[in-house]
DNA sequence: CGATGTATTGACCAGCTTCAAGTAACGTGG
DNA sequence: CCACGTTACTTGAAGCTGGTCAATACATCG
């Protein structure tokens, strides 16, 4: 996929393009499974209050770190990571955004704590009115019920993650990360499980995301290949050839279950 | 405080008692300039969701992991944290509990992941009807935008521990943690500064939240109380002389900004 | 006074980091 | 088409941070 991202405008100097409401309902995320259905009304409004369909490379930055009024998102297509970052070059991976996230909740609600948004691979990403999250309440409380939906379970998914930095090791945490990822891909892709995943992950991003050196993400990946538990060839797809067994090592429920969630 | 729970029935089966919503005008907290104001209607919509005010005493256990139709409450008095268990003992704190906060918001949006709820002193919480969450999105989207503003904060709260415990090493940590409290403990109470703080934490928590082992919490601490930075003499209030310093060594923001947040 | 929970300290060790070097894959320009 | 630069991955050796085990001190409470 080669794509000229220049040729984009940014979000917040873009003029208005032509847009119609109507796009939104055959957004193909809408089709499946993973989100929850939506009424006319509710899809009436959310086309109104998007602003404007964007491109963007990878490894761009959406949201720079510190942002107070940075702008909303949804993502509709790629992926893109959660991270933080402490001045003299730590940084701490999040979380991971796939395709139906919504992007920016934070950073709209009180200047407390902020976060960056960086690509992992292109993405396309509806970029919404500054004051979407005010209407969405105001209009409609069913939004706004699953905006709060959607913030709960975000801290759910950090809840998760903080248990497997603070009291997972190595092994597990690998364990537990590339199965969640496994489990939310599956959501999209249902098909694509035979011949492994396309993670668009370096090695740096895992140990970034697991609070370990990119030295001991390597050591612990040949290990968990070696014990059969995973293949994942240079630039290759992942295999996980026996998830009920990196679940068991995780301490990880598996399958692992994942509700229908709110797409905005 | 001497407080005999078992003299209060649970949440779950408490007959309604007799209640007057015009005591939610005089709850102290709303006092307080760390708690957005509210008008009227608000008020009155947020006395009647309220089923009970309740007493817990210290060390309860105020939401089960797992649970998933849990109760919600908020924080009126006492400490509480939150915390995610891995089967084998292996116990990680997620956050710690003030009066003002929400309690339960996760456990209401679906069933994905879940965390559970102890006191850490005696408690005095307000406990909601199971509807509520909808009741007040519904009825005035000020309160539900007010939730999601809780939500999202959560989520920030959860995200800055993260970091500390993916990226800051043991003394960093604990500069970090006690720094945070200090800071939303003075939000309460601005004039206990000068002698100190009373913190309801055993060191056993104190690792459990930052994912380091007990004994080195402990080393930790007299680290700490070796360079200067901070006197805990046994079972009293902890006094940090130089917060500054802390909060360099800790690549933290001092003073600590807090928004005024919502009170439900 | 003994029982219990919490804090403290030492000795030893392991998981993980750091440093360093080497390999493989890929794109670019000559 | 090849030389080269760049990036990502791999591996070894050494060392440090933090973990585990175990014993002791201290405090509170019945």
């Amino acid at each position: 996929v080669s794509i000229d991202a220049s040729a984009q405008p940014a979000a917040a100097t873009a003029p208005v393009p032509a847009w119609h409401p109507s796009d939104c309902e055959h957004c193909p995320l809408r089709k499946l499974p993973l989100f929850q259905p939506v009424n006319a009304t509710e899809l009436a409004l959310i086309g109104e209050l998007k602003r404007a369909e964007l491109w963007r490379e990878a490894d761009a930055l959406l949201i720079k770190e510190g942002e107070n009024d940075g702008p909303l998102y949804t993502l509709l297509a790629g992926w893109a990571f959660r991270f933080k970052t402490l001045g003299d070059g730590r940084r701490q991976i999040l979380g991971f955004l796939l395709p139906g996230d919504f992007i920016g909740l934070q950073q709209k609600m009180g200047d407390a704590s902020s976060h960056g948004v960086r690509t992992l691979t292109p993405v396309r990403v509806c970029s919404f009115r500054r004051d979407a999250l005010w209407t969405l309440h105001r209009e409609l409380p069913s939004l706004g019920y699953d905006l709060t939906w959607l913030a709960a379970n975000g801290e759910a998914q950090v809840d998760e993650h903080l248990l497997s930095v603070g009291r997972r090791n190595a092994l597990e945490r690998v364990a537990a990360l590339l199965l969640t990822l496994k489990a939310r891909h599956a959501a999209h892709e249902p098909a694509a499980w035979q011949d492994g995943m396309q993670l668009p992950l370096n090695q740096q991003h895992l140990a970034d995301a697991m609070g370990l050196s990119l030295v001991h993400i390597n050591r612990t990946l040949r290990e968990l290949a070696q014990r059969g538990l995973l293949h994942w060839p240079r630039q290759g797809r992942l295999h996980l050839p026996d998830p009920s067994r990196l679940a068991a090592l995780a301490r990880l429920r598996w399958p692992m279950p994942l509700s229908p969630r709110p797409l905005i």
